[in-house]
DNA sequence: CCGGTCACCTGAGTGC
DNA sequence: TGCACTCAGGTGACCG
């Protein structure tokens, strides 16, 4: 569910809201959700303190201290991950769908507890000390992020793919934190089709969606993100979701040319919406 | 390397 | 009201 806008926003809550905290005690409902040994989990995580919490691509690092060991928290929302502060409780009185608790010391009793919740069950925790952790940020490869990657770069990320413009946009290793939202508003916003080969475009074309990405996301990032189903910070839903331009628009008239209508179509297995007008796939003469 | 499909899950919405 | 079906912001495995 969440992609760059929104974690960056849970990142950041997340970090005034626990950041320095000790975890006390720790509980897992749903084993599953933890990858790797869960009885290490919890001696690793139980007794640190929350050091700090960012983002990197759409993952969340909680960075973790424990009797001057350094260790992270890396968690994955993937669709429908959460995180909530409450009182602790016994699993029986949980949320259906919370499936991991932290209880965090110095916070009134209402919300000394950090709750990861999931509906899909999809979103992973893992904590990694320091070798795991490189290890495994190797292994996934990201790329770097869009709010910071330079445009030579990024055209020369591009230039090397032979892929359609959307699929290699959505692949984490490119660049990290898009997902299916933003690429859509970034190459409607850059009227570039998703079906491009991203290895045909020109560098100022991909100045021009670096640009458009870079403009989208910090609006959006200002707004804390888009909410169209069940996006939840720690305080609540984002509000980016009014300035779509094409994302869940099918239909409606496009906002640029006033032509369109927005289409819908399948790319890479992802719903995704354009203006056949303002986007074609071969130049239009004029 | 590339594209397509499925799987992992639950819930909301739609149409009959 | 119920049922069947589609869809959902992500990724990873597998196959041709």
């Amino acid at each position: 569910m969440p992609e760059l806008p929104e974690v960056q926003t849970i990142a950041s809550d997340l970090h005034e809201a626990v950041s320095g905290r000790v975890i006390e005690m720790a509980l897992v409902s749903l084993g599953k959700i933890v990858v790797g040994d869960l009885t290490r989990f919890a001696s690793l995580v139980t007794g640190s303190r929350i050091v700090a919490v960012k983002r990197l691509g759409k993952w969340l690092e909680f960075s973790l201290e424990t009797n001057g060991e350094p260790a992270t928290m890396l968690v994955h929302l993937k669709m429908t991950g959460q995180f909530h502060l409450n009182s602790w409780s016994s699993p029986v009185h949980w949320h259906p769908h919370d499936h991991a608790a932290f209880r965090l010391s110095g916070l009134p009793s209402e919300q000394n507890t950090l709750y990861y919740r999931d509906i899909r069950q999809f979103g992973s925790l893992r904590v990694l000390n320091a070798p795991e952790l490189s290890e495994f940020l190797t292994g996934l490869g990201l790329g770097p992020d869009p709010l910071l990657v330079n445009p030579s770069d990024f055209f020369k990320r591009l230039r090397r793919r032979k892929g359609r413009l959307k699929c290699v946009l959505l692949d984490q290793t490119t660049v990290s934190g898009l997902g299916n939202i933003y690429v859509d508003e970034g190459l409607f916003a850059a009227k570039l089709s998703p079906l491009r080969s991203a290895a045909t475009l020109t560098r100022t074309e991909t100045d021009r969606l670096l640009t458009e990405l870079k403009r989208i996301l910090m609006a959006s990032i200002v707004v804390r993100g888009s909410t169209t189903s069940n996006y939840q910070g720690l305080k609540g839903g984002g509000h980016y979701q009014k300035q779509l331009q094409v994302y869940g628009r099918t239909g409606a008239p496009c906002p640029v040319c006033a032509g369109g209508p927005i289409e819908r179509s399948v790319v890479s297995g992802r719903s995704t919406h354009t203006c056949p007008r303002c986007q074609p796939l071969s130049k239009v003469k004029s």
